[in-house]
DNA sequence: TTCAATACGGATAAATTTATCCGTATTGGT
DNA sequence: ACCAATACGGATAAATTTATCCGTATTGAA
């Protein structure tokens, strides 16, 4: 287990937002869940870049953080089923415009993050 | 220096928008940025959390990936003034967005960042 | 002559996040 | 009997990001 040493910000709102949608997949979890992709395997499959344990954090952060919220289906094998909360869908508007961003312009970024590997230093 | 060595996702917009955006000051530095905050003392007074060093090398990225471009002028001391290329300046209404909600929600994102330290696991 | 203001970056430590590996448990199909 | 499908999480390693410390260089002001 793993505590936090130092402390978080939460000065403005660009801090708290921060906090709860910067990680690896989470705007593309809370993306794929208002798609309708409820299930863990189903969300696996549509990421399969992502390692299923870390799938498994990130979707427990989002439920800690309370933007999306999981039935457990009291049946062998087991079903959950994940869904967007009412906060978890007053996101969504602005997740969409972040991958609709990056869509619009995916050859400039694909450019710059090329670009990335020629330069001297990255840190 | 540092030399990355896993790949970097670019499937997806989402994927593409999360390499550029998703560093700890990098939205804050836009912010100010659009705001016409733009030289590094005046971007460093506006963010005291951040240690300067970190400020530099995240407006070093978002240089790098052409999301602000500077104007250094010839002059002793030093003097700079950072500003949004385009790009950079389409990205606002998302970024504001991002605060904005951030805002609309803060109590609600403070009582769940305050219930992580009860958790008795964050990772 | 010493110090503040200015911007930058090397070196390295620390913190955090992500990845990898593997084990638990149950039902039903082959 | 054995294996696939299903969801979950411990333990630990690896990777990445962020923090800390300190040094460079120049002008002008006290």
């Amino acid at each position: 287990m793993y505590e936090r040493k130092l402390p978080i910000q939460e000065e403005c709102g660009l801090d708290l937002i921060r906090e709860v949608i910067f990680g690896k997949w989470k705007i593309h979890l809370l993306y794929y869940i208002s798609q309708g992709i409820s299930r863990p395997g189903q969300l696996q499959k549509n990421i399969p870049e992502a390692a299923r344990r870390v799938l498994n954090i990130q979707l427990k952060q989002l439920e800690d953080d309370e933007l999306v919220a999981k039935t457990v289906y009291d049946q062998q094998p087991p079903k959950v089923e994940y869904y967007l909360t009412d906060l978890g869908k007053s996101i969504m508007p602005i997740v969409n415009q972040l991958g609709q961003w990056g869509d619009d312009n995916s050859e400039h970024l694909q450019r710059v993050i090329k670009k990335r590997l020629l330069l001297p230093e990255i840190n």
